[in-house]
DNA sequence: ACTTTTTGGTTGCGTTTCGCAACCAATCGT
DNA sequence: ACGATTGGTTGCGAAACGCAACCAAAAAGT
């Protein structure tokens, strides 16, 4: 899923789809996340073809997503398990959940719940929060050029002193 | 990027994906956040080939995450806006882009920002929560079958009455 | 030692999707 | 009427995916 275009894009989604973007890998990380760690589990559970569940075990090995260690044991089997890089998908992985749970299956369908250990409740629905933990709808944010910002993204977001404001705001959403 | 297997998994995780997992989508997404509505702005700011847009805005159309309107103008300009779906998308953009941020581009080097307007500060990292707003770590929560759960969901996470517990206790991360 | 099983692949091949460039139709401005 | 603009569609070669068969290493079984 990345011939050419749009990993060297100035953006942190569009090089996080680099990684885990591809077909099947953020299933991948879902076993991974239910204690999965063998090849052969992976693949019973996903019911991916081999050949491809190769490809992508290597992909995230290699990205520093998963580690594989070999153990003795029958065919020397390896597991795999989550690095704190891996482990730190989790958000992003249960914004997507609660979104399909709400949009597509309903949230009184939900296939499952992810609750808190201690109290049994359900987990919040996660929420873009200001620093001091203010929830934010999408019209009290904007987009800045960040520390690693290039030409072309200064150009787009950068704060246009030269007379105006910028062109569109990011995250203000026009209705009419 | 939807053959045949994955979309029908009771998972909302899986058909999230089947719905805006596809190369493109998530980046044309991206645009639309920024303010983008006709074909020829996303295609101009993505590079993506004509065709895949094309059936990209049709799905996401079809899907109820974009509406389009036809708008007077030289060759009826299309307008394509994002609905209350399409917007409830952004937490899952934002936790993606912090990720990328942090273990890809390394937050000092990240391409932009997304400032709370009222402040001017960055907005807060999303984690996960319980209900009252406690963080959560991942060893905190359980999955649980929920409402819409099938018998398998239930087999693999149901609470296993006839002596023992779960097998594999999702999110449980075990380091050994 | 020899065979068998388990594990985790690899290889070939047909199908689908992607990427690119050329072509096209409707509409409005002039 | 004409030409520019918008938003496509079509055709084709390249890449990725999906499936099934084949394979090699290592440990268990005998």
């Amino acid at each position: 899923m990345q011939t050419p275009p749009f990993e060297d894009q100035p953006c942190s989604v569009a090089q996080a789809l680099g990684e885990i973007g591809e077909r099947w890998t953020l299933l991948i990380l879902r076993e991974a996340f239910f204690g999965m760690q063998r090849f052969t589990d992976f693949q019973a559970r996903l019911g991916v073809a081999r050949n491809i569940l190769t490809a992508r075990l290597n992909k995230l090995v290699a990205t520093g997503i998963l580690t594989r260690n070999v153990a003795p044991g029958r065919g020397n089997p390896r597991f795999y398990r989550l690095t704190e890089k891996g482990r730190d998908v989790l958000p992003a992985f249960i914004a997507l959940m609660q979104w399909g749970d709400r949009w597509i299956a309903g949230e009184a369908k939900a296939p499952v719940r992810v609750v808190d250990t201690a109290t049994g409740e359900e987990i919040a629905r996660l929420r873009v929060c200001a620093r001091d933990g203010r929830p934010l709808v999408a019209r009290e944010m904007r987009v800045v050029p960040g520390p690693g910002a290039d030409v072309s993204i200064h150009r787009r977001f950068g704060a246009t002193a030269s007379g105006g404001e910028a062109p569109e705001a990011a995250f203000a959403f026009r209705r009419g």
